[in-house]
RNA sequence: GCUGUGAUGGUGUAGGGGUUAGCACGGCAGAUUGUGGUUCUGCCAGCCCGAGUUCGAUUCUCGGUCACGGCCCCA
């Protein structure tokens, strides 16, 4: 028996119908903030990828040669594609800005665990050529909207914001140039050490760099600061406090903030978190993430923020951008998870079709006969299904019982006879005669339903 | 990159150096030649792969594969 390679699903009909529905709800979701859906290649130019995030990041994917020996890869992640599709597609004569969403498979070589495979699903969005307050928060409003209407429970949003603290070290006098010989800027190493909780380490790197090492304290407090909006006053108050400091990306901060919350429903939990930094050095302004706790170590599901990536293909004037990713696998891990907890049958909200299905059977009779109504009841918006292996009744009443059927159209040698169908609801046992047409069998199937 | 646990029909499991490898769900057929969900009967279907130890391995050992955890990193 051959298996499945490591890290990778296959997905039953059960399972299917989960994830068009939920892919379903996040496209009408971003349909409804303004964007609008493209698709990109499965597999691109290695090149494209270690353009974005350095040549570390090859061991993490599934490279390969084509027949001609193009490098080619797997695509790890969607946004870089994104961008190329935009340099690529002359999008850039487009009007500004765009809205665009994306949805497809992501492939990394990284080991398997729960909400981590090799094959994974992103859906995410891009807002290019347009920046500031206003458009990061149009950003965050569908990431928590679509969050708010699947569904979701007791997850977490932390909104921060890179320039802030990278606004307060170079307003001390840190550079945010990378010195010679070294490999990275002193302020990077700085928002390292805030992160890693490093306080020596940063106070060392002040001393070096001519700074004097008591700043280290407040840019600690600041760092630590969490909690809601409220957090932002005492924000204030230390970044005042800090000679020469800008107080712009605070302010942006705030009018995001006040955006998201009249454009967005309430999260379960909103919180400002100045070191949510992603990680990332293309991040340049606003930076948010979404976390669901019972996930454990892969809890987060949701990142996105600023970037400037766009430069890298030759459009600098559309930098910066802003957009999201969602892991379309592990919110769905936490919806089932969520229904599990709660007893809920169904995940996604419209995963199963209310209008059902119908189970046409015809019973000891010439099938050809009664097709032409299968075909019209399907035409009419139906969902049909045809009994194929001529069934004794008992059988395909059982048969139709076990694949979920709401519906029976049973049409036996008595029926036609009295040019008529029995329509029966499974779901009430309700059953009555028609007449044998189309037309009368959808009505009554409407009648019962 | 480091590290831990596990693998028995389609699914969930019991067992264990020599067994007809047990049970439940499921699928198929019948009880029941025009009506499902309950019931009864029968059948279908399994020890992940490879090597080693042994008279004999599904069971023990090692390797592989896959899955699931804990760090690191990311989505």
């Amino acid at each position: 028996m051959v298996q499945r390679p490591r890290g990778t699903r296959d997905f039953t009909p059960k399972v299917m119908a989960r994830r068009l529905a939920f892919e379903q709800l996040l496209e009408e979701r971003a349909r409804r903030h303004g964007f609008s859906r493209i698709q990109t290649p499965i597999f691109e130019s290695l090149d494209l990828f270690t353009a974005k995030s350095g040549p570390g990041i090859i061991s993490q994917l599934y490279a390969f040669e084509d027949k001609s020996e193009r490098p080619l890869t797997l695509r790890p992640e969607l946004t870089a594609p994104v961008m190329r599709m935009i340099a690529e597609e002359g999008m850039q004569m487009l009007q500004k800005p765009l809205r665009l969403s994306y949805y497809g498979q992501c492939y990394r070589y990284e080991e398997s665990k729960k909400g981590r495979y090799r094959e994974f699903f992103q859906y995410g969005v891009e807002l290019i050529g347009e920046s500031g307050p206003l458009a990061e928060a149009e950003v965050i409003a569908l990431a928590i909207d679509m969050l708010d209407a699947c569904g979701l429970e007791n997850w977490e949003v932390r909104i921060g914001h890179v320039g802030i603290l990278k606004d307060a070290l170079t307003g001390l006098g840190l550079s945010a140039e990378i010195p010679e010989g070294a490999n990275e800027p002193p302020v990077a190493s700085a928002m390292r050490f805030l992160d890693k909780g490093d306080d020596a380490g940063l106070a060392k790197l002040f001393t070096d760099n001519g700074i004097n090492p008591d700043n280290t304290a407040p840019l600690r407090a600041l760092a630590d600061l969490e909690g809601g909006v409220e957090t932002l006053g005492p924000a204030r108050d230390i970044l005042t406090s800090l000679e020469g400091v800008s107080l712009e990306a605070l302010d942006d901060l705030q009018t995001t903030l006040e955006a998201v919350a009249a454009l967005a429903p309430t999260p379960p939990s909103l919180a400002v978190d100045l070191t949510v930094a992603r990680g990332l050095d293309y991040y340049t302004g606003m930076v948010f993430e979404v976390k669901v706790p019972e996930l454990g170590g892969e809890g987060q599901v949701l990142g996105g923020g600023s970037y400037k990536l766009l430069h890298l293909f030759g459009l600098p004037d559309l930098d910066p951008s802003c957009g999201f990713g969602l892991g379309f696998d592990r919110v769905l891990l936490a919806l089932e998870a969520q229904a599990e907890a709660s007893g809920r049958s169904e995940v996604v909200p419209g995963e199963t079709d209310p209008k059902g299905l119908v189970a046409f059977i015809p019973f000891g009779i010439d099938v050809s006969g009664v097709l032409p109504i299968v075909a019209s009841l399907r035409n009419a918006g139906e969902r049909i299904e045809l009994e194929l292996r001529g069934r004794k009744i008992a059988k395909a009443m059982k048969w139709a019982n076990s694949i979920g059927c709401q519906f029976t159209v049973v049409i036996g040698p008595r029926d036609l006879e009295n040019g008529q169908a029995m329509v029966k609801s499974l779901v009430s046992g309700e059953q009555q005669a028609v007449e044998l047409n189309a037309d009368a069998i959808a009505a009554a199937i409407q009648a019962m339903r």
